[in-house]
RNA sequence: GGUGCGGUAGCUCAGUCGGUAGAGCAAAAGACUGAAAAUCUUUGUGUCGGGGGUUCGAUUCCCUCCCACACCA
């Protein structure tokens, strides 16, 4: 098993999508994205996608190829990108996948387990339970349906509990969940990208500034229509929403847009510290990175 | 200058019929196997604008000053 999956975690506007390339063209390969929002085409500006020039130096894999109106997840992700990973490692010895979505990394790397697809028309049925009646109603339609996965479920989570229903109504249905994971034909090198809290808030309030002046408003608004999809319940977009919606000022939107987008950070850096612990560089130390790819033993 | 309304947590504000206070948001930490840039959990914080008076006790009542806003001149 010489074939090595390196991934480059961390949080949004650290510097990934730059360190990856460095690292791409070094190792003479191509870079699979796991990011849950650039996948979308119709959003670029304010998703941060590589530029054009970036694409064009380095192969990507996963940058716009699905419409907002596609509805995509973490599983679909598994699939597509274990089929484009083993055609790549026909040729490559390794292979870097970027990404800020811990989820999609992980099932990536570690894969799901085989549980019941997401079900759109019972989750629109469900969100509207959960909008007239409240979470207690979805909490005892899952106690009714199966108490023990009701026992394991986070309650005050409404997502969470309209999931459990879901797998507890495709369970009732006949369908039986199998946890035996898959074990991968490749070895996986986990590094996180981090800088200090404060320089990296101070890159993430520059950047949204940027994305502002490169036509983010105007961006959003095309996408206005569309604001309920789930790929536009998304940092940037939902807070310019708002703004043209009548809620509050632009330079409000702009204000929660960075606060937000500083939240999202947060979160990603607190998976990642579970996730990665071992090793985390600074956005320039490539030459680090491909030491330890040479020098240590894989890790999973 | 006059009148009115207000000054309480980093911000927006609630409240205390007098016994030194609490929500939301922010912040920090955390969870997270098909919505994941989503969703959820936990945690603190205060010279209650300054000074004086009444009172056993004032952030609360009274007086005064300062500040902000609105209206009138």
């Amino acid at each position: 098993m010489n074939k090595t999956l390196l991934c480059i975690l961390g949080p949004t506007a650290v510097g990934k999508t730059a360190t990856a390339i460095t690292l791409a063209k070094q190792l003479n390969t191509e870079i699979i994205s796991a990011d849950s929002r650039q996948f979308f085409k119709e959003i670029s500006i304010g998703t941060a996608k590589p530029s054009k020039q970036e694409l064009a130096e380095v192969k990507h894999h996963f940058i716009g190829h699905l419409s907002i109106h596609d509805n995509y997840n973490a599983g679909d992700f598994e699939r597509d990108a274990l089929t484009i990973l083993n055609e790549l490692f026909k040729t490559h010895n390794t292979v870097i996948a970027v990404g800020g979505s811990g989820l999609y990394v992980k099932a990536l790397i570690d894969g799901l387990d085989d549980m019941p697809k997401a079900d759109e028309d019972l989750r629109s049925e469900l969100n509207e339970l959960y909008k007239t009646e409240g979470i207690l109603a979805l909490q005892n339609k899952l106690l009714i349906i199966n108490e023990n996965i009701y026992q394991q479920t986070e309650l005050q989570n409404p997502q969470r509990v309209m999931r459990a229903i879901e797998v507890a109504l495709a369970m009732q249905k006949g369908f039986v969940p199998n946890k035996k994971k898959n074990p991968r034909e490749f070895n996986v090198i986990k590094v996180v990208i981090n800088l200090d809290r404060e320089v990296l808030y101070q890159r993430i309030n520059t950047r949204v500034d940027l994305m502002m002046q490169e036509g983010l408003l105007n961006e959003a608004q095309t996408m206005q229509p569309y604001k309920d999809n789930y790929a536009l319940q998304t940092v940037g977009y939902t807070e310019l929403f708002n703004h043209l919606n009548g809620d509050y000022t632009l330079p409000k939107a702009v204000e929660l847009i960075k606060q937000h987008t500083r939240n999202y950070a947060k979160r990603q850096i607190t998976w990642f510290k579970k996730e990665a612990p071992q090793y985390w560089f600074n956005p320039t130390q490539t030459n680090e990175i491909i030491a330890l790819l040479i020098n240590k033993k894989p890790i999973t």
